[in-house]
DNA sequence: ATGTACATAGTAATTATTATCAAGTCAAGA
DNA sequence: TCTTGACTTGATAATAATTACTATGTACAT
C-alpha cells in the first residue's frame, strides 16, 4: 500500500550527515554526528528512517561483514574494503573490465540479481597503530574492559603482592575459594591483566595496574 | 596466551553436525540440531564453542549478508550465494580464472588479506513459492504477526461489522480514541489485515480474519 | 589423593535493532 | 477557518542475537 514520505527536519539531516560520510557508517555512528545538529533526536528515529529511506530508495543498504546495519548515499552499487581491525568501511573502485560471469550450470537453480565484491584487510590507521605496537609501544590488553566484582577482588590482591602468587595465596587474603580463583585468573588472563611467570603462580601486569585505576 | 584445546563430547557433535551441513548454518540453527543428540547441550556453549573452534582454525566463518553469524566446516575459502528472501547460503564455484586485482594505486593505503564474492538473488525454493504467489495462490501479509492489544481490539471491530468503517465507526463501539485508531490502522494495514477500499474507510482482509483467531 | 586448568549448563547481561504509543505536525476536506 | 486524517517523532519497552558470569563437572599433572 502506499503513501506519501514526508520529508521532514530530521529526515533532511540525516540525509545531509549520510552524504558528508564515506564511511558508510553505522546507526549509531550516525545518530553521534546528528545530534550535534539536533539534540533531541532519537537514535529509534535515526533507525527508523535509515530503513525508510532505505526502501523508499533514496540511500543504499551497504550489505558488509560485520552485525550491524550501515548505509551509503551512493545509490551506484560498487565495491568495498572492510578493515577487519576497526571495522572501517571504504569504497573501492575496480575497472569495470573485471566482471564475474556466472554460468547457468553454475547458478544452483537461483536466479542471480547481483553480486558483490568485498576485500578485507588492515586499514592504514590500523596499519600505523600495528607498527608503533611493533616497535615496542607496547599497548596490550584492553584497558576499557570492565571487570566483574570478583575479578576486582583477585587484581587487587595480585597488585598488593610482591612476588607470584598461587591460587591459595590469593583465597587466604580474599573471600573466594581456590577454584573460584582459578577461573577469575583465567579471565583475566585472558583480558590481558594477569601474567603467568611461572605454572600455577600469577602476578599483575602493568595493564591490570592500570585497570584498577 | 596459549592452552590446550580440549576435544570434548559436545565439540565433537558440533563438527560432525557443522560438518553435514551444507547451507553454513547459524548458531541458532545448528543448536536446533544438534540438541537432538545432544538434549541438555546449552545454546551458550554452542555460540562460544564456535567461536572458539573458529580461532583455533579448525572451522570457518562465513562473512555474509544478515545480522547472524554463519560457520562452515570446509576451511578453503570459496564463493557464496545469498538467497535475499530466506536467508539461505549456499556455496557458488567459480572457475579459478575469473580472478580479481586490485592494482596497488587503488588499494586506499590498505594491506589487503583476502577478497569475498558474494552473488544475491531468489533460491530454487523461493522462486517456486514466488510462482505459486503468481498463479493467484495468495497469501499476503504475515499471519504469524503478532498483535498488540490495541490492534486486537480494532481488528474485532472490523471483524463485527459488515461494511467499511470510519474511525469514529470504530471508536464508537472500542474503548479507543479515533486518533489512536488511526495510528493502529495504519500498523494493520501494514501488516496486511486491514484494506482501505475508500478513502478514511476500512474493512479487515481474509489474512486479518485468520490472524483474529 | 590433591591441586590445577579447561569446559559446561543455566542464567544474567549486553549489543543492536524494532515495536508501541501518546503526542506533534502537516495536508486534505468541509 | 476548523475539523479530520495521515504521517512522524521521542521516549521507552520489547525483541533478537550474542556474550559474560559463576557454580559445578571433568580431565590432566603432580
Amino acid at each position: 500500500m502506499k503513501h506519501t514520505l514526508r520529508m521532514t527536519h530530521q529526515r533532511e539531516i540525516i540525509l545531509a550527515e549520510l552524504r558528508k560520510s564515506t564511511s558508510h557508517p553505522t546507526a549509531d555512528e550516525l545518530y553521534e554526528r546528528i545530534r550535534k545538529k539536533l539534540p533531541r533526536i532519537s537514535l529509534a528515529t535515526v533507525y527508523r528512517n535509515l530503513e525508510i529511506l532505505f526502501e523508499a530508495g533514496v540511500i543504499s543498504k551497504v550489505e558488509i561483514s560485520g552485525r550491524q546495519k550501515r548505509f551509503d548515499y551512493d545509490l551506484e552499487e560498487h565495491d568495498h574494503i572492510y578493515c577487519v581491525k576497526c571495522h572501517r568501511v571504504d569504497n573501492i573502485n575496480l575497472p569495470k573490465t573485471q566482471k564475474i560471469v556466472v554460468r547457468q550450470k553454475e547458478q544452483k537453480g537461483y536466479r542471480i540479481s547481483g553480486c558483490r565484491i568485498e576485500f578485507y584487510g588492515i586499514c592504514p590507521d590500523c596499519r600505523k597503530k600495528q607498527k608503533k605496537e611493533l616497535e615496542g609501544d607496547n599497548k596490550m590488553g584492553c584497558s576499557s574492559c570492565e571487570l566483574s566484582d570478583k575479578q576486582k577482588e583477585v587484581l587487587e590482591a595480585l597488585a598488593k603482592s610482591n612476588d607470584p602468587c598461587g591460587s591459595k595465596d590469593i583465597a587466604s587474603v580474599t573471600s573466594l575459594e581456590p577454584k573460584q580463583i582459578s577461573c577469575q585468573i583465567t579471565a583475566l588472563k585472558k583480558k590481558g591483566y594477569v601474567a603467568s611467570p611461572v605454572r600455577c603462580k600469577y602476578e599483575i601486569t602493568e595493564e591490570g595496574k592500570k585497570a584498577l585505576d
